[in-house]
DNA sequence: TGTTGGACTGAACAATAGTTCAGTGATGCG
DNA sequence: CGCATCACTGAACTATTGTTCAGTCCAACA
């Protein structure tokens, strides 16, 4: 039990953070684990030396990845619990800020979390929905809910704006040049995103 | 050239097929020239006889999906041009309605086309795309979107709300134990959808 | 100093992948 | 009948994959 020495990442550390890069690029299956040794400059045999397989990389890999996305979720905001569409849309935004350097790569391995359907991805998306669904309780518990709002379905139609950001980001970028997560476009969306959730499209029905 | 003849699929139309469902549940790279093969009863070398490669099998297949996502959205409503949210919900609706028997295979298909980031699916995202486009502009059009609705995001916050539910249904089949696609919870869905389009989830502010 | 243990190497291995191609059988045409 | 064409076969081939393992190196410890 080697304590973890930050100075210089030993073969172990580089291997699951080059993986963490290239299984979010090119999809798990894409990478041969030749790629991963040369990308990591390490031989082939130390995957399986330190973990036992390819499948034992992307569980560390994996693992690596929930300790992030975990403490955006809990460690992000240990007071603040969000209960308005404001505050629930700045936590979020607040983790994004905190993650920027390497944000690219954490939306296209979530990415791919999701789109592969495995179970790890399940329990992301469940962990997400918890979170979303409590922020949703807590909007009710205030009165900041229409009475007919359908509880059951709101909770997903937001995680679906969420998560449609993040997985349909690879196509906003070949519609409109740039990421969604581009500064300036990042900010329209929240205000869009956040004038939908509390008002919705239509002109106000003043004249009712 | 012969005629396409409807009783008894050939080779060439079986692969096709099999491999539309195949490439729908387990993915391309998992599955096996041979899976394909054997499941449509004929030899591995027929795939390369008939398609030039594995690849070449894809890009029919691909062909295959789109010619019904294309009538999906053309020939679904050649006369009636959607310009309320209630009427794209419904030209929606309706072409689910029509595919309802091989649905589940259509939305996984689509899912694992979006998952790979290829060319075609972004022409399918841009397709798409351009039909929530024109409808919203319609709505514009017609005085039913209030003057401060951002009208580049809400095409897109309306399409992730769509494909959400079509990309996200295995999370809600495993988190509420039957699928959004089920009747009842679709109705329910239709309506929430509506309703936040419409008016958002914040109670209705009369008395401001 | 000798020895133990763990990180690390890389050639060799076995399994599996997609592809090739000589050959079969049925069909239609002259 | 002879010949050409076409869908189709399947054993053989080649490339690539993940895995193994005997062996090297080096730091820690007695």
């Amino acid at each position: 039990m080697s304590q973890a020495q930050k100075d210089s990442p030993d073969g172990r550390e580089r291997l699951v953070r080059t993986a963490f890069v290239l299984f979010a690029e090119k999809g798990f299956d894409s990478v041969t684990v030749r790629d991963l040794a040369s990308a990591s400059n390490v031989s082939v045999g130390l995957i399986n030396h330190h973990f036992g397989s390819k499948d034992g990389l992307r569980e560390a890999v994996d693992e690596f990845f929930i300790a992030q996305f975990e403490d955006a979720i809990t460690g992000a905001a240990p007071q603040q619990t969000p209960s308005t569409p404001e505050d629930y849309a700045t936590v979020i935004d607040a983790w994004i800020a905190r993650h920027e350097a390497d944000w690219p790569t954490i939306v296209a391995y979530f990415r791919r979390a999701l789109l592969e359907e495995s179970d790890w991805g399940f329990s992301l998306f469940q962990r997400f929905y918890g979170f979303v669904q409590a922020t949703v309780n807590r909007m009710d518990a205030s009165g900041q809910l229409g009475p007919d709002v359908d509880r059951l379905w709101l909770p997903f139609l937001m995680m679906y704006l969420e998560l449609g950001t993040m997985v349909f980001d690879p196509y906003i970028k070949r519609v409109l040049g740039r990421s969604g997560y581009d500064r300036e476009l990042w900010q329209r969306r929240h205000r869009a995103y956040m004038a939908l959730i509390r008002r919705g499209a239509s002109p106000s029905r003043e004249g009712l």
